[in-house]
RNA sequence: CGCGGGGUAGAGCAGUCCGGAAGCUCGUCGGGCUCAUAACCCGAAGGUCAUAGGUUCAAAUCCUGUCCCCGCAA
């Protein structure tokens, strides 16, 4: 088939690079606009870009493509466009120009999470399962039927970023067979349950900040959900800690306040926190300016030591306010 | 030229402001103790202090250039 690929971040590649192996023919790709961004503000390209650039596919890019992509989509007379993470809400003159419509790779079992952020909000959730949905693009927000599904469980150890890569390739695999299937007009589209959905939206920088009054679980969920991106925050001795990593032990309570290092936190052991509930083992972290560390070198470096504790982080950064009980 | 931190033994850090014999926590290797260990004791190896040049009697430390890493903001 003649395809329209519109993406713009690392989880749609490897739907991409499948396309572009198979012997549907890619016209071109739809990526967000180059933005400049990181360190310097220098100008980046999508990996979804740097892919088109290397193999020779065509790459369209609109601030608005509603209103500024309608034509040229048109002229290139696509069999189906495809839509895995673009970034942009399409209007129904977008929807209408392909023969076959749109669909869309979604990282959820839909009608659940919805939206911007399904794969970390899964995981925030504390989800044991999620799975990848490919449904025909309508105008509502991730709301068309459903034409193919698979599941796959989330391990506790286990990051947004890793599952997204997982999940990356899940869908890669169940976009080409669903692309079978619509060719040869087998597939059987199920309506979503709506009185299920449920929609992210993309997570803040609020919602990072690490409450050490939360259980342990609950703390490990956001950890993982917020790795590789924001990345729960929390403070050390004034200073921010990013935590990349982190699980619930079943260890006893301690008496310790939520947020202290409590037994056995050594060099050799690692790092341990008393939570509002259980004992959480920090596994990895980042102090500003440095590497992500592992929890024994950071007790071993950085020298944490037990009795001292993790703050809760404010926004913006203020300087910890000693205690003054005189 | 968006703002800022950093490159010191295999790992993580201190030392840099106020130049003057290379240190800490681990790891590794060897020996001892223990039913056992996240345990303890003894000993050892391992560093051109990112790189090039400059100042100085003397530079990890001060000055200049280069390379690499990271945090913040967007």
């Amino acid at each position: 088939m003649r395809i329209i690929y519109l993406s713009t971040p690392e989880f749609g590649l490897a739907g991409l690079q499948k396309l572009y192996e198979s012997r549907h023919e890619v016209l071109a790709v739809v990526t967000q606009p180059d933005k400049p961004s990181g360190r310097g503000n220098k100008i980046t390209f999508s990996p979804i870009k740097e892919f088109a650039l290397k193999n020779n596919i065509k790459v369209l890019q609109y601030e608005k493509i509603s209103r500024d992509g309608v034509d040229d989509l048109k002229d290139l007379n696509p069999d189906i466009m495809i839509t895995a993470a673009y970034g942009q809400i399409l209007s129904q003159a977008i929807i209408g120009i392909p023969k076959y419509g749109i669909i869309n790779v979604h990282a959820s079992l839909l009608p659940k999470y919805r939206g911007a952020s399904p794969i970390q909000s899964a995981i925030m959730k504390g989800e044991t399962q999620t799975g990848i949905t490919i449904m025909q693009t309508e105008a509502g927000l991730d709301t068309g039927d459903i034409l193919a599904v698979q599941a796959t469980d989330i391990a506790p150890t286990e990051t947004a970023g890793e599952l997204g890569q997982r999940l990356s390739k899940i869908g890669a695999d169940l976009l080409l067979s669903t692309l079978d299937q619509i060719e040869n007009h087998t597939i059987v589209p199920t309506k979503q349950q709506h009185a299920d959905a449920t929609i992210t939206t993309k997570l803040t920088k609020e919602e990072c900040l690490v409450n050490f009054n939360k259980s342990a679980k609950q703390i490990r969920c956001l950890v993982m959900a917020t790795n590789p991106d924001p990345v729960a925050r929390c403070i050390y001795k004034g200073e921010q800690v990013k935590l990349y990593r982190a699980i619930e032990t079943d260890l006893a309570n301690t008496d310790a306040d939520p947020g202290t290092l409590v037994e056995p936190t050594s060099p050799k052991t690692g790092a341990f926190v008393q939570c509002g509930q259980g004992v959480l083992e920090i596994l990895e972290a980042q102090f500003p300016g440095g590497k992500v560390l592992t929890g024994k070198q950071l007790v071993g470096g950085r020298k944490l030591n037990k009795g001292e504790g993790f703050m809760p982080m404010t926004f913006p950064i203020h300087h910890e306010d000693k205690d003054e009980n005189s």
